[in-house]
This record gives C-alpha cells, structure tokens and sequence, in this order.
RNA sequence: GGUCUCAUCGUCUAAUGGUUAGGACACCAGGUUUUCAUCCUGGCAAUCCGGGUUCAAUUCCCGGUGAGAUCACCA
C-alpha cells in the first residue's frame, strides 16, 4: 500500500452538549495536526442524535473554540463541503437507509422489549452474578422494523485483535460483543451506528479518540464486517486527567471551558504548546513548539499510553514564553482587551511603551492592569508600604523627607530620557551616601504606590518629569504632616 | 462482579539489555544597582512490588498491587 496516495482525512464530532473543554480540544488538535502534516482534510461534524442531552448555543461555542485556537477545518458545519450535511440529526434518511440494508440482511432486528422487561433481565443477570447479555434475550424475529420500537444489532460474537495507532495491539473475547442499538425509538440513530455510518462516507482515514471507546470498539469493528466496509485506522488518546484527582478530566471536576482561558489572558499559541506536549513529544528536549513545528513533527506514535494530569502551572509558564516572544507589535494587538479602563485616553504610542517595559513580567495578558495601571491613573498614596518596607521600615521620617526632596532637585533637572535618569539616579546616589536599595525603594514606593514595577530609570522616563514631580511632592506633603 | 487498558522525580516526560536514569514545570538557595518578572548558576526529587530469563533488567516474560475505563434507547 502506498500511503503518499491516500489522502487524509480526519475529523472531530463533539456533540452539541455544552461548552469544550482541555480533552476534546486537545482531541481536535491532534486529528487536525494529522491532517495538516499529510495536506489531508480535517472536517467538523456534530453529532447531535441525543435530542435530550442537546444544550442550545454549543455549536457555536465549539466553532468559536475551534477558531480561537487557530484550528481550521476545511469541511464541515459552516462551510459545508461534499459530504455535507455535517449535521447528524440532517442525515436521518441515510441511517435509515442503512438500517434498512442491515434488516434486509438479516443483521438488524426490532427490539420487542420494553425498557422495564430489559431493566428486569439486567437484574436478574446482577443477582445471578453474570454479565447481562442482551443477546440472550434474542426472540425469533421476523426481519421487519417496527420504527416506533427500537432497531437493534444482531452482532455475531467473536474474539477481537486489532491494531490501534496509539495504544498497540489491543484484543478482546467474544463476551463483550453484544446486540446493541442502531436506531433509537425515536427515530435517531445511536452514536455506535451512526459514526460508523458517516465515517465511511466521508472518507475517515484515521479515527481518534479517547480512552473511554476502547472498550466499544469490538462493537465498531463487528459492525463494520457486517456492513462490509473497511475501517479506518483507529488512535486511541489517553486521558487528560484533573491535577489533584485521579480522574478523568470533565466538566464534573470542574473542567474550564477552554474559551475562559482566553479571557483569563492566555495565547492560543500557548494552549496549543501545552495541549501539543501534553501526552505526545517529539523525542527532544525541545519544551517550546510552534504550530508549524508541530504540523511538521507530529506523530501518533509518539503519543503517550498512559493519561497525563492537566498542571495550569506549566501551562502559565508556557504563557510568558510565548509573550516573551511575540513582537511588540504583535503584543499591542494582542492585548487590546486587557488595558485598565484609565487606559482608554491614553495614546498608542503611551501605551506601545508601557507594553514594552512591562512584557517580560506579564504570565498572562490579564496581568496588564496590575503591572501599569499607576501610569494611566494617579495612584493612591498607602504610606503603610513604606512603614513595612524591608529598607524603609530603618528609616526616620526626617530622612525619608531628605531623600524625596533631594530626589526631587535632582530630578527636575534630568533630561527625560532614560539614560540620563539613571545618571542623575547615580550621582544621586553619591550625593545622599545611600544605598540603591534604600534610595531606590522610596522614589520607587511614592511614584507607584504599587507593589511591583519596572525598572525604576525607565519607568521615570515613560511617566514624564511632571507626574513624577508632583507624585514626590504629594509623598514630601504627606510625609511633612506625619512628620508634626 | 465481567472485560479492557495503563504504571520513570510532586507534575509533563526522555533513554537504554550495561548511563552518575537526562530535560522541563513546580519548589528551595544564590547572582544581575530597589521591588516584581525575565535571565544566569546551583540544589531537592523517580524507574510500583515480587519472581523468572540473562554475565547484566528500569527495559523482556509471568504474577501481584495500584489507578482508570467500560458493561445506556449517552457520546
């Protein structure tokens, strides 16, 4: 066989069930990497067959998901394409075809029981302390299809060895193969049916999924036989799991709706790293990959068998290098959204520099505020920051007083740039027989108030000689009435 | 309970039938004129247990143990 001629195609089928979180994402990311590594095709279907379950607006969260993280897909919901409807609950006259085709073989029959009658045999199998076969049940029936009753599948048990990308041989024995169902009473198609179905017509070269079909893909590969078509190549991820519990990462445990992390200031370049190197690397020490990176050294044989915890830690890590290494330019985009509200009069150039200065120290773009709302607003004054101070605290209040008023003179004399600042900070220096650490402090303290800033020359140099000179002149006030 | 899967520092992982078991996050300590961050240096820390095969096992085999999944008219 010679893979150069076969296309891929791969596809991602959450179904419209609420918000995505890490595990689906991270399900999409891969079978879209796939695809792009291979120029194949990467389509997005829903399968939206469990009408009860179905939250109203998911589609679109998923779509917006999707499109935040930069995964594009090149057939599917919204853009349509050649196997269009990509929407199972549009295809119901397919599956019925096909269900039909299956009665007419002899491989599908009605149901004839109740939901009480079945709940009654799975007892009677639990309190006989054996495993509850439907097919045990099975009635002589006759090859029609009741549609108000439900279709199901006359599977023909056998032991199962098959090959899957991720996780090796796998092999099971005959006692998980079951009747299972196709068609539901009301009319949709089960996901066991119905993904085999649209797989098939779609071209589906590899399927990947989590761990939790494992177990079910006996049931997958017996029907495939009995439809007589061929099956795609099956991957199996592992799971992402919570990083406390020993559980199966789900909205339960409190997983994010991965749009919640681009409001909380995250890249999606980050997410993506993250995801990318969470249960799959490349064989290197390389920590940092980029989405081009990845297309082109992604690999299902390299991802991991066992699950991998979900540590924000790292992820916040990844954040900051990603900050760190987009332009400046790319930043100022980026961050539009995330200014203080005292942001909005002020130029772009103002704010070009301030991003500069405060870049480095960002984890995440909703950092911002915090880093440089005292350049945008008047901060408020909190002498208990100077009280407690680490250097200050030593220090008398005359002194203190001395040092703002000799930093005063000294500053008013500065060129405004930031070199020249730092020359007048040294002979400053000098000439008050301080240490930097005490110096430093104060003028640091009274010009923002806040608990960290950038580097004092430059943060002078950015807010300009009056602000600064009349921030000192509010601490030398505020100093000479406590110093009564 | 039946069936299936997995198992290297706290976390993500690399590697190999022979290595001082490597890297990254986190954490701790030190350095870079104040703080915070970046950056640099150093430190802490792992092959689940028991057998077998072998000159040699973390690696291969078997058995435990632990963890997870699944056994729906959910996907």
């Amino acid at each position: 066989m010679n893979k150069t001629q076969l296309p891929i195609r791969t596809r991602f089928a959450p179904s419209p069930t609420g918000v995505m979180h890490v595990g689906g994402v991270r399900t999409a990311l891969f079978s879209w990497l796939i695809a792009q590594k291979n120029n194949g095709i990467f389509i997005l279907r829903i399968e939206d067959t469990d009408k009860v379950r179905e939250v109203e607006g998911s589609i679109e969260q998923i779509e917006k998901s999707l499109k935040w993280l930069g995964i594009n897909w090149q057939e599917g919901i919204g853009i349509g394409g050649p196997n269009a409807p990509y929407l199972q609950s549009k295809r119901l006259d397919i599956y019925k075809k096909w269900a039909n085709q299956l009665v007419e073989n002899g491989r599908a029959y009605t149901d004839p029981y109740s939901k009480e009658e079945l709940e009654e045999f799975r007892n009677q199998a639990k309190a006989d302390k054996i495993p509850f076969l439907y097919r045990n049940h099975r009635r002589e029936s006759v090859n029609t299809w009741a549609e108000s009753k439900p279709l199901r599948f006359k599977s023909d048990p056998k032991p199962y060895r098959w090959n899957d990308a991720v996780m090796g041989e796998l092999s099971t024995g005959p006692e998980v193969i079951d009747d299972f169902i196709l068609i539901k009473s009301d009319g949709y198609p089960t996901y066991n049916f119905c993904h085999v179905i649209d797989d098939m017509m779609m071209g589906i070269t590899h399927v990947l999924r989590s761990q939790e079909f494992i177990s079910s893909t006996p049931k997958f590969l017996n029907l495939y036989e009995a439809l007589n078509i061929q099956r795609p190549i099956l991957a199996t991820l592992p799971y992402v799991m919570s990083i406390d519990g020993q559980k199966k990462l789900g909205k339960r445990d409190g997983a994010k709706d991965i749009l919640q992390y681009a409001k909380e200031g995250y890249l999606p370049e980050a997410m993506i790293n993250f995801l990318a190197t969470l249960g799959w690397n490349d064989g290197t020490e390389q920590e940092i990959f980029s989405v081009d990176e990845l297309i082109q050294k992604f690999s299902l044989d390299r991802i991991q068998k066992s699950p991998a915890r979900f540590d924000e830690k790292r992820l916040l890590w990844l954040n900051g290098q990603w900050i760190r290494r987009l332009s400046l330019d790319e930043l100022y985009r980026r961050v539009h959204d995330f200014w203080p509200e005292s942001a909005k009069q002020a130029s772009e150039k103002y704010k070009m520099q301030i991003l500069g200065l405060v870049q480095d120290r960002l984890k995440t773009m909703a950092d911002l505020p915090i880093l440089t709302s005292y350049f945008f607003d008047e901060p408020k004054p909190n002498w208990d920051m100077v009280e407690k101070d680490k250097y200050l605290s030593k220090l008398n209040i005359g002194e203190i007083m001395g040092l703002l008023k000799s930093a005063q003179i000294a500053l008013s004399s500065s060129n405004n740039d930031a070199k020249s600042i730092q020359q007048n900070l040294n002979t400053l220096l000098e000439t008050t027989g301080q240490k930097p650490a005490v110096l430093f402090s104060i003028i640091r303290l009274v010009i923002s108030w806040a608990p960290f800033s950038p580097a004092l020359n430059e943060t002078l140099s950015i807010l300009g000689p009056e602000k600064v000179n009349s921030r000192l002149k509010l601490a030398i006030d505020i100093a000479t009435q406590i110093s009564r």
